[in-house]
DNA sequence: CTGTTAGCGCTTTCAC
DNA sequence: GTGAAAGCGCTAACAG
């Protein structure tokens, strides 16, 4: 059994509710009971119990953490910046990642339901109406990473998608002197992918080079799909001088493609994409691509949602872009 | 606010007792007013407030999972695996991974002492004495992923590494007919690095082929050291014909090296890794390599620990091992 | 500044 | 079978 305020108060022969308070350092305490309090404390190696705490309080020190299905790297990096920022703030990380037996709207419901968290990040790349409609009615403070952000009454934190697509596809323009630009993009109704899709357009409209219907593909995130987007448009008549791949995952089922084709990455054709995960460091030639501070958006979020769990009070509501950068590799 | 029990009673005309023993199914209830209980809990859609009966109940539903620093895929996998055997059986996965704020045995220490966990795994392939003594004086179920065995009165579940690396090393020497095998193995004090160090050297000795000292080689489960390690062995005057490396990130450190000496896999020399991590399943050529099954570790673990948490008076130890699996690539 | 008291929502004796 | 009541460890009025 571990100690209670009850025996510190016996000890210090004080009531339970100034032990609380000296523990807690509130202001109506008199630093000699205080100092008292926090020496017995110390000897007996007292530690509250978050759940009774947590009861009373009706709140939790809990964040729910939901996550799709997303590859490994992903997953454990964003993990690791929030536990990073939750851990210093006195909180705890629970996680719960969508599988066989449970989606990402179950998982949040059963967060709220069982009361046990006192905040929650999503990861949603593909929120959709009933998500929506499960966040709005709860009243646990919540941010959204990678949401579409014009849910407006909720904190969001998201990748420059535009920003990171249009700068690779405006390097491949200005620097590397490409002029026939394919596009291999993420699944439909993911925001990540429509807004790089975006970027892509953009710049190639700001620089004035004409738009190829048949040099954009429909991809879905996996090795597998750049694979046969690469395949696709290594067929055409017409071919493009250099593919820029939604991710790394297809940028690198293009290299196998490629190499099946018995062409050569970058003299025959180049190939970049976006995310920088650690696959594409150690691809032969090393892939050009976005880079996207993965930990540095948990952190992020989390500091959102820290401060929002704190003052409730707040309706100024958040939407943070993380910014992106190139990598340059050797695969353009 | 949440609905309690309270209100269930009030529109049941019952009290709280009887409402609380027919929502946990116990025997004493008439099965009428079961089922009416049931009905009404089922209408205002009732959840149970888990943290209450943690507190009375004094123990939580929650698992907490201790990380050391890992790689990407093996953290996302193995918490996988744990979540999807958690969930099914009602518990919560909270995770504490260790990084620059906090150690293994912080994060244990702060499991038990706030209470927050019912149980906890761990996994700690470099346990140490300072985490022992933690575990050893709590009273919370813990369950040891790839530690030492010999902590006896403590469950446990590890990688058969032993026999991972006998049969590959067999598979060397049998199958492929090299006779001149080297060995770069894992950091000094890891026990998953050890045992596959020994298996590697009963597997020789088994087949009466002479242990070469110069041919093993420490390194540090990087690829980094994978490199330096290759290095060396490529400026032997008696150059081994393949290469074990302790695990996957070493081997691909080693297809670097090879490849940067302007040497051919598998022709000038072969290559092996451990771990069978998705990388190995990019580099060219495939490499072969031992597979762990990750998730099926941390599901393994998960369910001795419900086990144990649901009856505490059993005193039989588990030991589990899980056994690994040859990938015949082509670096080899 | 400190003590008394009433709960938070639930489980669990102990009666009836 | 069911109800009344105590209490898990803590916080938060309300008194003094």
């Amino acid at each position: 059994m571990s100690i209670t305020i009850k025996e510190i108060a016996e000890k210090a022969n004080l009531s339970i509710a100034t032990v609380s308070r000296a523990l807690n350092n509130l202001d109506n305490v008199k630093p000699a009971t205080r100092d008292l309090v926090l020496s017995i404390a110390g000897e007996l190696n007292y530690k509250p119990n978050v759940i009774a705490r947590n009861l009373v309080k009706n709140t939790s020190n809990i964040i729910g953490v939901v996550l799709p299905q997303i590859d490994g790297e992903f997953f454990s990096e964003i993990i690791h910046g929030i536990d990073e920022i939750a851990y210093t703030g006195g909180y705890h990380v629970i996680v719960a990642s969508s599988h066989s037996q449970r989606t990402v709207a179950q998982s949040i419901i059963n967060f709220m339901g069982e009361t046990i968290v006192g905040g929650m990040i999503i990861l949603a790349p593909m929120i959709n109406d009933q998500i929506r409609e499960i966040i709005k009615g709860t009243s646990v403070p919540t941010v959204i990473i990678n949401g579409r952000t014009h849910l407006d009454n909720i904190d969001t934190v998201s990748i420059d998608n535009y920003q990171g697509a249009y700068s690779m596809t405006e390097y491949l323009i200005k620097i590397k002197g490409y002029k026939k630009i394919a596009h291999i993009k993420g699944p439909i109704l993911n925001t990540d992918a429509s807004m790089r899709y975006k970027g892509y357009i953009a710049a190639l409209k700001d620089n004035h080079i004409q738009i190829d219907e048949s040099w954009i593909i429909n991809g879905e995130f996996t090795a597998e799909s750049g694979e046969n987007g690469c395949r696709r448009l290594l067929s055409l008549n017409e071919k493009p001088e250099v593919i820029f791949a939604g991710n790394d995952m297809m940028a690198l089922g293009c290299f196998r493609v490629v190499k099946a084709f018995g062409m050569k990455i970058p003299n025959d054709i180049g190939v970049v994409g976006f995310d920088n995960i650690m696959l594409s460091e150690f691809a032969s030639p090393r892939l050009t691509t976005v880079h996207v501070p993965i930990s540095e958006i948990g952190k992020t979020a989390t500091e959102i949602l820290l401060k929002r769990m704190k003052t409730t009070s707040d309706n100024n509501f958040k939407h943070l872009k993380i910014s992106t950068g190139l990598v340059i590799g050797d695969s353009c």
